[in-house]
RNA sequence: GGGAGCUUAGCUCAGUUGGUUCAGAGCAUCUGCCUUACAAGCAGAGGGUCAAAGGUUCGAAUCCUUUAGUUCCCA
């Protein structure tokens, strides 16, 4: 045999991925066919693959595969996002590398270094998806700040600027002292960290008394405004009118009452810092409380502190407790253990910060979607998340929108005065120029007297037009594509931006299509380590995707990927579920291997043949009803192990034994011809998930037209299923199975040949295959058990083989004692099912005849059973 | 602190409105085989009082209550 008994995955795979290219099969443009879309939820530009995209893509490949075999007009939009804080981080680090500071440049200056690293690094990760066989229609390719995209973003700005839905305002913002930006409270994780309580008395206006507060951060407290205690707190009556000084800047500050304050947190006094803190903003806003900002952009501490001008935040609270400590107002400090919020994109603490925003009001926006979500119009897979999802969407903030970077769509906001309304939006200068001189009456206004605002917005208010904006739909509402692929049908993304993106992404669909963005949201898991640790590139613990693939072969990954990951669970990856991947792809080459390796001469085909012919052809059908099932609720897992066992199982291990001619022997041309058509059968359902293996034996088994490919080849459409068929030849596989069974009790070898005698019957289902597989050159048909024999029972009917050796009568006795003992058990419990009155009255007739049926067969078998035992004496 | 989910074989998970063969799969384990497609394989086997307790029911892994453990979200 010539071909290599290993599959060797390395050059069929870019072989056949050119082939596709060339062919255009990843091609789609609007025609009469219904379509199927998939946006691809885009990757940052910086990023590299990771598992995640693995999973992600795969899965997003396996549902657009099936869907264009079905025949839709099947199209995947693949594209990155600019991510402005992780590139701009990025990007800030290599500069700083060269020696260069960002503001050593001026904003176009900079752009133009990103744009170069964008260049050079956003395409990495879109190529690395092809590797895994992303079917992507990459003609169709989209960035968030390609031109098309962005006048998008600005107009949907400006749109909804105009309708009222956008402002500015002062809020608590997250803010990043190290990226210096505001971020989203989804940007924000909350980790537990070790921290000191410190325990300060504030001494009373007017009085000997001192009021102890506890805080984590007395680096915050030149920031206080007021001490504030529980209205009903016994301690604090007296306190009532009075004041309190501020250590070390001495400041005098109210002492106010709410019942915010938990009496048994610390001392029950709490000082209020409401520039930075949300909780203390929220009390500094009710009791009109001073707001004084004592810290700087980047965490250091400003000339409003007083104290310590220019220090860190973090050496500034040491020092904090010495300087209260030498002034006398530190009590004590005790460990403490609390939650701070880290920038997901930094890992800095987030600074709550007091400043002006862009914020988008969600209340209306928020609305239809909540409402399609929770009817269903838009259905999420796995349901559970509805919930989640309602329990956000219920309670929705408004979208703080800016962002303070350079790197994205600057604000198309052009100030003419230094107030906070002293600003026009507009698309161009030109218009801003124009609205400006109407809003001002100033008509000397030129371009040099207005400026626009520095920042930048939130990538996701790009990313949030996605399924819209990669066809045009916001600049051309009308235009062909808009109208064809919209609403597109599936989005497959993590759990973990459902309200970032997936939410958002509804909210436009409504707003600017007046319909859903897409019919199901697919979540996947998170990829974890077998400890279950998210897997990341700080703990190392992330194996490279294209090592992986290059060890097992992107079909083998891809089966690795899919086995253990049903919607919305955690995938706990494991190089074992690859390997599995991979040693899947060599059963089905060496099933090639053997029929390819079949040599045919003219003789009529065995009645075996025939019948396993008949039988695979039903257990496809029966496999393809349960596929579309499968796929039709997500269950991607499920449907790739019914794909495997119906490969694995039923066509290697069942069919291609039976029809196997033996060594040295020719078939015949019918068991040939109609074994290859069975093969193509099992290689079109399992393309989706293995389409490299797959497109190349459909190749191997015919000559073929180049365009006359798997990726294309028609999904088998259901059939009825013979449900007869298979329950008798399940009988014939027991009685195989039984006879190997015996023999491997006995010790006898495999090959060892056997006489099956069969009591009660005159002839036998499937004999010529049972012979064949099980090895009984001759079957006889008696009324009566042969002496010197081992039986089975198969329902209901007594075979026997007879045994050259003498029987160890007592252990076979004893064997058949306790299934004997066992059955009676069974009957027991049965008849008293079926004796309770309740029950057969109360349950549907069915229930009550297989319960009687089930007593009728096991009263046979025990008698069969007495039988045999009085037999061995 | 508030909310949601999860707990089924050694591991990862199925188990549809309570009722088809005393609870299923894949992997792992064990036994026997290098039987000319495949040892990345073949043929078999073992393994679970369905987290615990109580309740509803003729009948509960499935419904209800409580408890324990665990994960996530929000504060």
């Amino acid at each position: 045999m010539s071909i290599n008994s290993k599959y060797d995955s390395s050059e069929i795979e870019s072989k056949w991925y050119s082939h596709w290219m060339e062919q255009g099969f990843f091609k789609s443009t609007p025609d009469e066919r219904e379509p199927y879309t998939i946006v691809i939820p885009p990757p940052n530009v910086t990023g590299v693959l990771h598992m995640g995209h693995m999973l992600n893509n795969t899965l997003q490949d396996v549902l657009i595969r099936r869907a264009r075999m079905q025949g839709f007009n099947a199209c995947w939009v693949p594209g990155t996002d600019h991510a402005s804080i992780a590139t701009e981080a990025k990007v800030v680090n290599k500069l700083k590398e060269q020696g260069i500071g960002k503001f050593d440049l001026s904003r176009d200056e900079f752009l133009g270094h990103a744009w170069d690293w964008t260049h050079k690094h956003g395409g990495i990760i879109l190529e690395q998806l092809k590797k895994l066989g992303a079917s992507c229609d990459w003609d169709r390719t989209k960035f968030t700040m390609d031109e098309s995209l962005s006048e998008s973003v600005y107009k949907t700005f400006i749109d909804l600027f105009e309708k009222g839905n956008i402002y500015r305002g002062y809020r608590i913002v997250n803010w990043d002292p190290k990226a210096l930006t505001a971020v989203s409270d989804e940007e924000v994780f909350h980790k537990e960290v070790n921290s000191k309580l410190y325990y300060v008395q504030y001494q009373i206006v007017d009085s000997t008394e001192t009021v102890t507060i506890a805080t984590t951060r007395p680096e915050t407290i030149m920031g206080d405004s007021a001490i504030c205690v529980h209205p009903e707190d016994p301690r604090y009556q007296h306190l009532k009118g009075k004041k309190a000084i501020v250590p070390l800047v001495n400041r005098e500050v109210p002492i106010i009452f709410d019942d915010y304050i938990d009496i048994e947190f610390g001392t029950g006094a709490l000082k209020v810092t409401p520039a930075h803190d949300i909780n203390d903003y929220e009390l500094g806003k009710k009791h009109n409380l001073e707001f004084i900002d004592t810290l700087n952009d980047d965490g250091t501490l400003s000339e409003a502190a007083k104290v310590l001008v220019g220090e860190d935040r973090f050496i500034a609270r040491k020092k904090m407790g010495k300087l209260l400590e030498e002034s006398g107002n530190l009590v004590k400090i005790e460990d403490y253990k609390n939650k701070v919020g880290y920038s997901e994109r930094t890992d800095v603490p987030i600074e709550p910060k007091l400043s002006i925003q862009w914020y988008l009001n969600m209340k209306e926006l928020g609305e239809p979607a909540l409402k399609n979500v929770m009817n269903d119009t838009i259905e999420l897979v796995p349901a559970k998340f509805k919930n989640t999802y309602k329990h956000w969407m219920e309670n929705i903030r408004d979208w703080c929108i800016s962002r303070q970077l350079w790197w994205g769509h600057q604000i198309p906001a052009y100030y003419y005065g230094e107030g906070k309304d002293d600003f026009v939006v507009a698309r161009t200068i030109e218009e801003a120029i124009e609205k400006a001189i109407k809003v001002t009456g100033n008509t000397s206004l030129k371009a040099d007297d207005l400026k626009q605002d520095e920042d930048v917005l939130d990538t996701w208010f790009s990313s949030w037009l996605w399924p819209i904006s990669v066809f045009d739909g916001i600049n051309n509402p009308d235009n062909e594509e808009i109208k064809y692929y919209y609403p597109t049908n599936t989005i497959v993304t993590a759990p973990e931006i459902l309200f970032f993106w997936v939410a958002r992404m509804v909210m436009a669909g409504y707003e600017y299509q007046n319909e859903k963005p897409f019919k199901h949201v697919y979540l996947t898991g998170i990829v974890r380590d077998e400890k279950r640790r998210k897997m990341s590139k700080s703990l190392g613990n992330s194996p490279d995707p294209i090592e992986l693939m290059n060890k097992y072969g992107a079909d083998g990954v891809r089966v690795g990927m899919l086995l253990s990951s049903p919607a919305g669970n955690d995938l706990l990856f494991d190089e074992k579920l690859c390997e599995q991947g991979r040693n899947f792809s060599n059963k089905i080459w060496n099933a090639y291997r053997l029929v390819s390796s079949w040599e045919t001469e003219v003789k009529p085909q065995p009645i075996e043949n025939q019948q396993a012919l008949a039988w695979m052809n039903s257990r496809i059908n029966k496999a393809v009803t349960e596929l579309d099932d499968q796929y039709n609720k997500f269950r991607i897992s499920d449907a790739l192990m019914v794909t495997y066992k119906l490969i694995w199982d039923d066509f290697c291990a069942w069919y291609l034994e039976i029809v196997k001619p033996a060594y040295q022997q020719k078939t015949d041309p019918i068991t040939l011809e109609q074994s290859k058509e069975i093969f193509e059968k099992v290689l079109k359902v399992l393309h989706p998930f293995m389409p490299f293996i797959s497109e190349e034996l459909w190749h191997q088994l015919k000559d073929r037209t180049d365009k006359d490919c798997a990726i294309v080849a028609e999904w088998p459409t259901e059939t009825a299923v013979d449900a007869d068929l298979l329950v008798k030849f399940e009988v014939a596989q027991k009685i195989i199975s039984e006879v190997r069974n015996l023999r491997n009790a006995q010790g006898m070898s495999p090959r060892k040949e056997l006489d099956l005698v069969v009591v009660g019957l005159k002839n036998l289902g499937y004999l010529e295959m049972i012979q064949k597989l099980a090895v009984l050159p001759k079957v006889t048909f008696a009324d009566e058990k042969p002496v010197q024999s081992k039986g089975f029972i198969v329902d209901g009917i007594e075979y026997f083989i007879p045994l050259d050796e003498t029987i160890d009568l007592v252990a076979e006795k004893e064997k058949l004692e306790k299934e004997l003992k066992y059955t009676q058990g069974f009957v027991v419990g049965v008849s008293k099912k079926l004796s309770n009155e309740r029950f057969v009255s109360n349950a549907p007739e069915q229930v009550v005849a297989i319960e009687k049926k089930k007593l009728a067969d096991a009263e046979a078998k025990i008698k069969a059973l007495h039988q045999q035992i009085a037999e061995l004496g």
